[in-house]
DNA sequence: TCGTGAGACTAGATCGTGTTAGTAGCTCGA
DNA sequence: TCGAGCTACTAACACGATCTAGTCTCACGA
C-alpha cells in the first residue's frame, strides 16, 4: 500500500509517531488502517463511511491529538469560511461591534479574521493582509478609504461597509440612523418643556453631519426653527469643553445635544466647574451611550446605537451574498434608541 | 512544457486570464515566460535570478494584481510567521495591549492573529482555533485556563502569558509589578503627609492580591503598620461604591488606594454625593490609568501599567524562543508608574 | 448465472506555494 | 580538450487537506 508508506518509517520501530510533528489525517488513517480519503469524509460529516469506522476514526483522532489544518483545508477547498473584519482597536464603539459579530458569524458557520487598523497599519495594508488569508468576505468598519479603492476591493471580495452614509457599487452598507438619533433627543427635550436647545456639532467626523441635520429638521418640525443654534466642536473632550466655554459667554440655552459622549463629558465638566447645575440649569444629551455615559458620576442621557443589530446585519449580508452571488446589495440605517439618565430634566422655569 | 500547460487553456484564446480566478505565481510565470520556481525565488528575495528577470516578474505581478497566498505559503513552508494573541475584547486594558503588540511583531517580521474571547467563545475554543491556523507562538493575555491545560498548550506551541503571577513549565511570563504600584501610591501619599491610608481591595481578581500585599508592606515599611486597613471590594463601579458607603459609616481615612480605576470611580461618586470633598477631605488613588482616569471630570491619580513595555516583551519573548529553541523561559514584572492628577493632595490638617 | 445498485472504501489529481536537486550555458585556467 | 565553478534557470516533489472518479463486495431480482 503506497498510501501507508507515505507515513514515515516502514522500517523497524515504525509504530511510534514523531513527537515533533503534528499528526495529520494520514497518521489517523494509518492508525486505523483506512485511507486518508475516508478520514477526510468522516471529518467533514459526509456520508460514505460506516458507523463503526466513524467511531474508530474519532477515537484515533482524540488519541493522537489531531487538529484539522485550516490552511490546507482552505487551500484545497477554496472555501475558507472566513470573514475579514477591518476595524480600529482604539475605538471602543468598533470593538464592541466586532464583539457582537462573533456569535452571528459562528451561527452561520463562519470564522472571523480580525484586521486591526493601528497607527502603524493603514486600512490599505490591513485589507491586503486579510485578502492574503483568502477571506471570502470583508467587513469594513468606519471606512476611510476613498470610493475608488473600495470599488476595487468589492471587485475582489464581497464587501460590507459599516457606518458610511453614501456608497455606490456592489456593496452592502449598514449604518446608524444618525439623524433619527438627534431627532429623538430633540423630542425628548421638547416633551420635557425645553425650547432653547443648542447642538454641539461634531465637525467633519463620521455621522456628525447627519446628526446636525436631524437636529435642525426636528427643531423645525416642532416650530422651533428660530431657536436653532449650532456650536462648532468635534468628538473629543477638549472640543466639548471649548464649546462649553463659548456657551458660557452668552445666555445659556436650557438644553444641549452633543454630537457624541466625549464632547458631552468635556462640556459637562466645564459647566459643573462654572457652577451650572445639571440637569436643573442645563440638560445635556450625549450620543453613543458609551461606557462613559454609564459611569455613576456622569450618568449621561445618551443616544444608543443598535450595535448588536448592526453587527448582525453586517454578517448576514456578507454571508447572503456569498450564498446567492446575484443578490442585490442592501443599504440600511438602523434606528437608535434614546437612553434617559440623570442629565436631562424639565427646564427651570417649567 | 508540462509546467506551462498547467495554466489553463492552451487552446484558442489562451491568452486571457479567467477573471473569476485570482492570479497565481503560475500566471505570472506564464506571462513572463519563465518557470514558476523562478517566480517564487524572486518573491522570496533569494538569489538566483537576474535583475532583468526580477524587474519583469514584479511588473507582471503588478499588472495582473497578484497577491501572495498566505495559506499555501504557510502550508508548504511550515513557517507561517504568525503569532496568535488570545485576549478579551471587552477589557480595554487587553485591547490596548494588543494594539501595542502590532508594531513589535511587525518589526520582527511576524503577523498577529487575533483570537478574541467572548461570552460565546471560551479560551479553550479560541486556542484551538488559533492552533488550527498554525500559529507558531501564542500570547495569552489574562489566562483563565488552569495550569495543566496551559502546560499542554505550551507543549504544542511557544507560549507567553501576560498578567499571570505564578507559573511553571516552559513558558515566558510578563506581568505588571502590582505590588510596586501600590507601594508607589503609598509613598506618594505619605510624602504628601498622609498616615490614615485605606486600601479598597480587589477581591479575587487578577493582580489584586499583589496590590494588597504591596500596600501592606509599604505601610509597614513607613512605620504605619498600625494604620493598615483593608476594605473588601472588587473591580467594578458597584464594588467601589459599596466600599465607599462602608467607609462613610466610620471615621474617614485621609486617603484611599483603590484596587483599580473602576472601583475608585464608584467610590468617588459616593463620596461626592455625601459631600466629601476630593482631594481636600479625602485623597483617592486608582490603578490602571484607564481612559476613565483621564476624563476631565474625574482626573484621577492612578498607577499606570507599562502597557507598551509588556506588549514588547511578550512579542520579543515568543520570537526569541522561536529562533533559539533552547532559550530558557523568562519571567518578568515590569515597574508601573504613578500618574499624579487632581484627586490627591496634602491632608486637611497638614 | 448474470446484471444491477447501493454501501464502503481507495487512488490519484489538485489547491498555490516552497524547496531540493539538478541542467544548460558560459568563462576560466591547466 | 577538459573539468571546475559560476550564474540563471527548471523539473518534480512536498505540504495537508478536498474531491472526482472510480473499485470492491454483497445482496437481490430475473
Amino acid at each position: 500500500m503506497v498510501e501507508q508508506d507515505r507515513a514515515r518509517g516502514t522500517g523497524p520501530g515504525a509504530r511510534e509517531r514523531r513527537p515533533d510533528r503534528k499528526p495529520t489525517m494520514a497518521d489517523i488513517a494509518q492508525h486505523v488502517g483506512v485511507s486518508r480519503a475516508l478520514v477526510s469524509i468522516v471529518f467533514r460529516g459526509k456520508e460514505g463511511a460506516s458507523e463503526e469506522t466513524r467511531r474508530r476514526i474519532f477515537e484515533a483522532a482524540a488519541e493522537l491529538g489531531y487538529r484539522p489544518d485550516s490552511l490546507a483545508r482552505g487551500l484545497r477547498s477554496n472555501r475558507t469560511r472566513t470573514l475579514g473584519v477591518l476595524f480600529d482597536l482604539r475605538r471602543p464603539f468598533e470593538v464592541e461591534l466586532v464583539e457582537h459579530m462573533y456569535p452571528a458569524a459562528e451561527q452561520l458557520g463562519y470564522h472571523l479574521l480580525l484586521g486591526a487598523v493601528t497607527p502603524t497599519r493603514g486600512q490599505e495594508h490591513v485589507v491586503d493582509e486579510l485578502l492574503r488569508y483568502r477571506c471570502e468576505g470583508l467587513i469594513v468598519v468606519g471606512p476611510d478609504l476613498d470610493g475608488h479603492r473600495l470599488d476595487a476591493i468589492a471587485d475582489e471580495v464581497r464587501l460590507v461597509e459599516v457606518g458610511r452614509a453614501v456608497t455606490r457599487g456592489p456593496v452592502d452598507v449598514v449604518r446608524n440612523d444618525d439623524a433619527l438619533g438627534t431627532r429623538q433627543a430633540v423630542e425628548h427635550l421638547v416633551a420635557l418643556g425645553h425650547r432653547r436647545i443648542t447642538h454641539i456639532d461634531g465637525g467633519p467626523n463620521p455621522g456628525a453631519s447627519d446628526r446636525r441635520a436631524g437636529y435642525q429638521r426636528a427643531m423645525t418640525d416642532h416650530g422651533l426653527a428660530g431657536e436653532i443654534r449650532v456650536v462648532p466642536a468635534g468628538y473629543t473632550d477638549e472640543d466639548g469643553a471649548a464649546a462649553g466655554r463659548r456657551l458660557l459667554d452668552g445666555p445659556l440655552p436650557t438644553a444641549v445635544i452633543a454630537a457624541n459622549d466625549q464632547a458631552a463629558i468635556g462640556l459637562l465638566d466645564v459647566m459643573l466647574r462654572a457652577g451650572v447645575r445639571v440637569p436643573q440649569d442645563l440638560s445635556v444629551v450625549g450620543y453613543d451611550d458609551s461606557r462613559f455615559a454609564k459611569l455613576p458620576g456622569i450618568d449621561l442621557t445618551s443616544v444608543r446605537q443598535d450595535i448588536p443589530g448592526m453587527a448582525d446585519f453586517a454578517i448576514k449580508a456578507v454571508v447572503e451574498r456569498l450564498d446567492l452571488p446575484e443578490r442585490e446589495p442592501k443599504q440600511i440605517a438602523l434606528p437608535p434608541q434614546l437612553v434617559v439618565r440623570g442629565t436631562t430634566a424639565a427646564p427651570h422655569g417649567a
